[in-house]
DNA sequence: TATATACATGTGCTCGAAAACAAAAATTAC
DNA sequence: GTAATTTTTGTTTTCGAGCACATGTATATA
């Protein structure tokens, strides 16, 4: 077991003091050519790694964090990215890392603006963003961006070409498309039938949702061979359950051979709920997320399949990057995405246990 | 943004020294209970909570930490917890955390007895142990428990009552083989029948094929509505490409109505080796682990699932719980299974991503 | 040569908690 | 009541890195 190299222990056998090799390290400068070339010898040749932790306590400083989100208290999906921020900042809180909550009412664009000044002039030294309404979004972050106040997005991807934009963690719509697309077709026959299907507002103004139906249409694109038809529909208000199950038999009965249904949102309980125990038991569903009424339906085998891209981790990740920036002040991967975990009745637990489960280190 | 409280914060307000609440926090004694409960109170009323990385600096302790694997070099499927247990090491280095490896050539009782008599009489403070030679890990970690050597168990379990017995991290062998059914009944027809097949020796010393199979079975004996039969099968020497292929053709026309089959190891690819084109897309295959053979099946569509159990991770959380329990002190979960990862060709790079981005904190 | 100036290098305090050590107070023994 | 002993409490050093400040050395300017 070898001993661990310190500053002091480079600075001795490089016959400086350890002011001079902490002026090499930071590169501060000041320090002569030849002595600069000698400590760094030294520094390579004993392999010296900062002891993170000391440096952490002597840096003794605080980095103000701004996190912009909807309200938790409004949209419950959003309790889950907050959940992981402030796991994450148990891990953090001792190397400085002190985040301010910014939430705003849905649709409220004033309560938003409010919440963006305050960020904007509060001297943060980063925001982690989730850039749900796409005009704000952009406008809140060039603003940010004459202002060199570092963002870091999540959940939903903007594309940015900033110097301000350091990060995204979240979702690949696209390829969880093409994934749903997939697990569809193992289940049918060639020739038979497909929906992907919107239940929600407003559809052709969410990117996301069309990049999930692009992705799906794509997959069976690529495997023509299989010769499977894909319905596109979308259905503004299946809250109305009478008018939603007449729209669904309509669909069912225009379409004998429709053998599969992928629902875009997190919604496809819904859609469950208004279909017969004959029809749930021909026709494979797929959907997203591990909400308690979808978990209902996947325990009782109705639904086959839920894509999952923990969201608990998304915030988790957000703060992360935040402090391998700030703090570690490495490079962080612009683009990441989450895994698209597969879920079903057989493999529920262990994914819901995880969320629990991130403890993990600094 | 409130002020963190610090040991000094409380012994001003508790009217003692610091050296005083010390002792109190540490449980050290030597404190009249009239000033112990003043000074408690006054910790509960800032909400006191210990600055770890100060705390973890001034301990400046080593921990020696033993970790008894088979030689990665021989079994490349070892080079992953191996992997993650460095990269773990990376994160709590500063910490004083300290790995000695011990590793065993396959089979080679000598060099095993060897490792074990090392760590034993070594002065670790704790073991972290592949056992994967059921009867020579038995008769190893009795030993640990008679020197009071706590140990943690990867990958595979043993069931252990000792006191040294921390956790075991690894596989949940019984639910993979039944979300192995599920994957396969997903894909089949009414009345269809699937293979569960062993390649490997000495299948019927191998407990955790065996559950794997069990919970294959039990998966369609719970559906018996689907009407499917299960045939089981083993074989040995999948290496000897021709006799396997014609083994595997016998099968094939014994059972005409076989769909589908699941390899209970990581060699579905030897399985995959000997099917003919038509043979391959009749017959859906599920089996275990992301090992370059079976990606380039998997991408080319030949393999449908693979079931992964993240090998890195195993590595990775074992010197994690070990960090929890010696330097965090905490109670660690004994039994924690990894999540049972649905890989397919659509969703396998975000897992292969996902070991490099273990990177996370302590 | 004396002095200002720039640059190079060394010293010492800091962060918060742990623990060894020193001092003070309370208790016991005689 | 005093000395010896035990118990309680306070003080100081330590961990390794960061950084402000002090000191030292060389070059330029008068």
């Amino acid at each position: 077991m070898k001993k661990r190299i310190r500053i002091i222990d480079i600075a001795e056998k490089a016959g400086v003091s350890k002011g001079t090799v902490d002026r090499v390290i930071h590169k501060r400068g000041h320090v002569a050519p030849a002595v600069k070339k000698r400590v760094l010898a030294v520094m390579e040749e004993l392999d010296y790694r900062p002891n993170v932790i000391a440096s952490a306590l002597a840096y003794n400083r605080v980095w103000k964090i701004a996190a912009l989100l909807p309200n938790p208290d409004e949209d419950p999906f959003w309790r889950q990215p907050k959940n992981g921020i402030q796991k994450a900042l148990n891990s953090t809180r001792d190397y400085g890392i002190n985040v301010d909550f910014f939430h705003f009412p849905d649709a409220d664009t004033k309560a938003y603006a409010n919440c963006c000044d305050q960020i904007l002039t509060g001297n943060y030294d980063a925001v982690l963003v989730a850039p749900v309404y796409y005009n704000e979004a952009h406008k809140f972050l060039n603003e940010c961006e004459e202002i060199s106040l570092k963002y870091f997005l999540i959940n939903t991807y903007l594309k940015r070409e900033d110097a301000s934009f350091q990060c995204y963690v979240g979702q690949d719509s696209y390829q969880s498309g093409v994934l749903a697309a997939k697990l569809l077709d193992f289940g049918i026959e060639h020739g038979d039938a497909v929906m992907v299907l919107h239940l929600e507002k407003g559809v052709y103004n969410s990117k996301h949702l069309l990049e999930k139906e692009q992705g799906f249409q794509n997959y069976f694109i690529e495997h023509s061979n299989r010769n499977i038809q894909i319905i596109k529909t979308s259905y503004e208000n299946p809250t109305d359950t009478n008018a939603f199950r007449k729209f669904i038999n309509y669909q069912l009965k225009s379409y004998p051979n429709l053998k599969g249904i992928f629902v875009t949102t997190s919604r496809l309980y819904q859609l469950v709920d208004v279909l017969s125990e004959g029809q749930a038991e021909k026709i494979k569903l797929v959907g997203f997320d591990l909400i308690p009424a979808n978990l209902d339906y996947l325990r009782a085998e109705k639904i086959n399949f839920l894509i999952n891209q923990n969201p608990v981790k998304q915030g988790y990740l957000g703060i992360l990057n935040i402090f391998e920036h700030l703090v570690r002040k490495k490079e962080v991967t612009p683009i990441q995405h989450l895994p698209l975990d597969v879920v079903m009745q057989e493999n529920l637990k262990y994914y819901l246990e995880a969320d629990e489960k991130i403890h993990l280190m600094i």
